[in-house]
DNA sequence: GAAGCCAGAACGAGCGTTCGGTCAAGAATG
DNA sequence: CATTCTTGACCGAACGCTCGTTCTGGCTTC
């Protein structure tokens, strides 16, 4: 490598090149619109290089996928040790969301937006992840204690977390403009009205 | 055509065959996962024909698009006409989603849950489509009114349809079992407590 | 010189689409 | 009535192209 000299890790990190490459066309384009070939072209690396790093295509979505939720599951976990009531928590998520998506607006949409059914079929879907797992434990938890109604606990989250999860797919779709985390404290104070006791 | 001497009106239903078993498949596996041969197979058709009544195989998934809006829209228009105050209106129109999820929940997959952008690129996105302009605008009403507290008025339509949506999703991947419409008084309750003034 | 890394030509399968054609049923013609 | 012509529905082999993947070989580093 005689080119740029000057880089000091050039070792393992070949493969974060090619799965932001990855991240930016597949949220952009679509899985299917995305060829090994385009990611290739895109990261300035040759076929056999993406196929050293990767077994296929499809193992570079699951990387994706499965590095994504996992550092969202830390963060989840690391809010609900740092809050007691299921308000603070559940606040603490929406924000976290919406903070996340002005951020990284690829990582989210790949997480919420795209259909990995169509191209991971043998991963378990995102609403059944640790992540939102932790969403409706959180919940279900705040229902016994009597700070949210008697609900379902799976209406009941679909409520509080379906409000800011839909301005976050506008947001991504380009329908709403604008910084998202401006938006935290009238959209919390509506979430927490549908449901709280 | 010699045999079932008996359908009366096979002469251009052929179309709706092919769109009935497009409709499925593509919900089922996908619009990139499906191929024309396979609804060639599944519909008991030839190539040939189904190019006889369609472009190509975006017509196809472009006729369903514009069939199921049109459809949806109307019936959002029947509702404007028969409600006065916003408060029925959205609950009307938030009942009507959850019963035509129940009865084809495959034609709402199609509209809610597929993305229109990956293989449609030239339409306008659903967000933008009639009837949810149309769901917009009843909201802005009912804040000029003074029924819905004055918020941005796509916020206040995010969260107010944002729980239901949330639902629906999570019916359609299977993981909400039972109708829908029976989580109506409850999902409603939530709903119209976010947002009413 | 062994091991890891990278390059890129080549392949084979599957895709969307084309196209030349058959067949049945009317309409037009005699 | 018998015939030719026309039309539209339908068929399916075949084509061209793109894609995911493989493979062979060279380069760099220790």
């Amino acid at each position: 490598m005689s080119y740029s000299s000057g880089t000091p890790d050039k070792k393992a990190d070949t493969r974060t090149v090619i799965l932001n490459t990855a991240l930016r066309l597949f949220t952009q384009n679509g899985y299917f619109n995305t060829s090994v070939h385009d990611i290739k072209r895109e990261a300035h690396l040759s076929i056999g290089s993406i196929y050293h790093y990767f077994k296929g295509k499809d193992e570079i979505a699951k990387a994706l996928y499965h590095d994504l939720l996992e550092e969202m599951e830390q963060q989840f976990n690391l809010i609900a040790s740092s809050h007691s009531s299921t308000h603070d928590r559940c606040k603490a998520v929406v924000s976290l969301l919406l903070s996340m998506t002005d951020e990284k607006p690829e990582a989210m949409a790949f997480m919420l937006h795209a259909k990995h059914r169509e191209f991971l079929p043998n991963e378990t879907p995102v609403c059944s992840s640790k992540p939102f797992t932790l969403m409706k434990g959180m919940v279900r938890e705040g229902i016994e204690k009597g700070e949210i109604r008697e609900l379902d606990p799976l209406v009941a989250a679909a409520v509080m977390f379906g409000g800011p999860i839909r301005l976050i797919h506008l947001h991504l779709d380009g329908i709403f403009a604008g910084p998202l985390v401006r938006q935290l404290p009238s959209i919390w104070d509506c979430a927490w009205k549908s449901v709280s006791a």
